[in-house]
DNA sequence: GCTGATATATATCAGATTGATAATGATTTG
DNA sequence: CAAATCATTATCAATCTGATATATATCAGC
């Protein structure tokens, strides 16, 4: 499933420009699903080539003409079709587990400094899904608190882990290693 | 840290071609770090071609030649330097969670399957950092232990999850707007 | 001894995505 | 009142993905 189909996912819960789907990725899919504007204005323009959804320029005072798209009864279709037909994926890619992985060469400072920041960012997380869970009533699809639940979960986990494993990396190198390896650089 | 930075921290540790480099990925890296030939490749290429890394080509009966790649003083140097002044970044995306989003769209059937499918692959994520695990010995460093023990906690506190709240899913629904959606969607 | 799968090793390419950048006027904040 | 943020569009180079292509070796099973 990429950019474009999840376009057509949330235009079939209503209809919005690139600027409220941008919303959206940034509140409900935040922690799950990033997409940019580079990704999401292209991504409508597909849509509306295809037929899938159509478009209607709203005129506003001052601000720039806003663009509503509206999915139409072939869109709801396509997207039915991929939400049943595709093997969906799971990835993540971590240049923070990454660095640390390298963590013998790093300097006690950076490295308390690179795990403090995930720290920081997963407490974050945390606080920023309890906001968006907060502003839901009861219709709430239980899709959406599933999703939020489970990034709550994942967070905390992470945050238990870092908090509780980070004396692994702290004690071990003790600097030789680095040492050894900086010479060997002639920095 | 893109792939290029990766493959030149793979390379501060010994020496390889492209394709141990690609089952470094699979193997150690593989639970957060996907890569593929189609980025190792040309990666390898710009290393060499900045002077970061040596090629050096080594026939083989039958097969094709091998291009050992050796880190070079310089590479050492901007290896070190991206590892201590890059703000690395932490990314999910899953097309699973968008499509459990949309849950009351999809019958019992599909939701049990793509849980079912999920917790599997938690599984045999779990499994497969076990696996490498067990081949270490003593020296393996701390940064390599963290972050394979991340990824199994990981695994194991998303699967906990899946299992404990998939019932918030089934129940909910029943059917009723399942077919308003597809009656409006003429399928 | 053949057939099909898997391993070794390279490489390319279209399409998707990222992250930065740009423009413009309104409104809010300090 | 100046500075920042909001509302809204859009583009582009660099990067990454996933599939595909090529060629040989080995190994299990029929």
């Amino acid at each position: 499933m990429d950019v474009k189909t999840l376009c057509l996912g949330l235009l079939s819960l209503g209809d919005a420009c690139g600027y409220d789907l941008k919303k959206t990725f940034e509140s409900s899919f935040k922690h799950f699903f990033p997409a940019g504007y580079g990704s999401i204005y292209p991504a409508l323009a597909d849509l509306a080539d295809a037929g899938l959804v159509e478009c209607t320029k709203v005129p506003q005072a001052g601000k720039p003409d806003r663009k509503v798209y509206r999915i139409t009864d072939s869109g709801r279709r396509v997207f039915l079709d991929a939400l049943n037909h595709t093997e969906p994926q799971h990835k993540l890619r971590s240049e923070f587990l990454a660095t640390i992985y390298f963590a013998d060469l790093l300097d006690t400072e950076r490295l308390g400094a690179l795990l403090d920041d995930r720290l920081q960012k997963l407490r974050d997380t945390v606080a920023h899904i309890e906001h968006i869970e907060q502003e839901w009533g009861p219709e709430t699809p239980a899709g959406a608190r599933f999703v939020a639940g489970f990034g709550a979960e994942m967070a905390k986990a992470a945050a238990e882990y870092v908090e509780t494993n980070r004396h692994l990396l702290t004690n071990a190198g003790d600097g030789e290693r680095i040492a050894e390896i900086k010479a060997a650089a002639g920095g």
